[in-house]
DNA sequence: GTGCTTGTTGGCCA
DNA sequence: GTGGCCAACAAGCA
């Protein structure tokens, strides 16, 4: 689930408790996604803390609490964050728990590949101010995306969408969608890119992510999105690619899948077709 | 039982 | 040193 629109669906989640004071912090110590940090420390900089403020990045969030605390999440493949009632009973992967008078404020993660990180300090940690300028800023601009594929010209673009220090944010389901937007063909290497594919690249990697942030999570910044289930409208390719005989929404096509990079991969081969390297 | 899965990391190799 | 690939992590689902 969770790639950049999903980081911002979940981060929000926790809005409804603003302002409170957590008066208990629950945590399953042992649990792998508190591998890089102590949970007891975690407890004893939280617990009396007000929850301040919270921010997204990529596929990570940023919580802030008190004058000094910083929670830092990762959902990794399964995480999620919702609030409840005060009286929410701990459930078997819920890792953490966060409680005021009034709410509950969970992070739960089956899989655990996910990642709780406690920083302390009057600014935010370096990890998080060293994330690669977003999607939608203004400094994601189409000569860094041109330098960075020269760099990587022997990958895949597929494998290229994924790396985080140039596309922050975007993952399995995002570079497949940009990908057949821009009708690129996900194994054509990032060095074999025409100057207007690659502008093209560019161009769909904004608009994917704008549209992913509207259509995921909410609009403005106070509300709380209420379903992660949204429609996703029969015209992104998003709808399609898992189906049994799944079909191109734009021609018509059947989907074909393959693992590029590494990863489970589908394109519209009528749409998208390798070809050979410009001159 | 098998074989997948929306992520990241470290180790291996060219 | 750089860059590319792959297994490993863990649980749930079909």
């Amino acid at each position: 689930m969770p790639e950049l629109a999903e980081a911002e669906f979940f981060r929000k989640q926790w809005n409804p408790a603003r302002g409170e004071t957590l008066r208990a912090v629950e945590v399953h110590a042992a649990a792998r996604v508190f591998r890089r940090s102590s949970a007891a420390a975690l407890v004893k900089a939280l617990r009396g803390a007000t929850f301040r403020s919270s921010e997204a990045a990529a596929k990570q969030m940023l919580f802030r609490f008190g004058d000094t605390a910083w929670l830092g999440i990762h959902l990794g493949m399964s995480g999620e964050l919702f609030a409840r009632d005060a009286t929410y009973p701990a459930g078997k992967h819920d890792h953490l728990v966060l409680r005021t008078d009034r709410h509950a404020l969970v992070f739960r993660d089956p899989r655990m590949f996910g990642e709780v990180q406690l920083h302390v300090g009057a600014a935010a940690p370096r990890w998080w101010t060293r994330i690669a300028p977003a999607l939608v800023s203004a400094d994601f601009t189409l000569e860094r995306v041109t330098s960075f594929l020269r760099r990587r010209r022997r990958a895949p673009i597929k494998a290229v969408l994924l790396m985080q220090e140039q596309f922050p944010g975007v993952g399995n389901w995002m570079a497949d969608e940009i990908l057949w937007r821009a009708a690129i063909h996900p194994a054509q290497l990032a060095g074999e890119l025409t100057a207007k594919e690659v502008r093209a690249l560019w161009r769909e990697c904004r608009h994917v992510a704008r549209l992913a942030l509207r259509t995921i999570a909410g609009r403005n910044e106070r509300d709380v999105p209420p379903d992660l289930n949204v429609r996703i409208p029969d015209t992104w390719l998003f709808n399609h690619r898992w189906e049994r005989g799944g079909r191109c929404p734009r021609t018509g096509a059947p989907l074909q899948h393959a693992t590029i990079g590494g990863r489970t991969t589908c394109w519209s081969p009528a749409r998208q077709k390798k070809h050979a390297a410009p001159t």
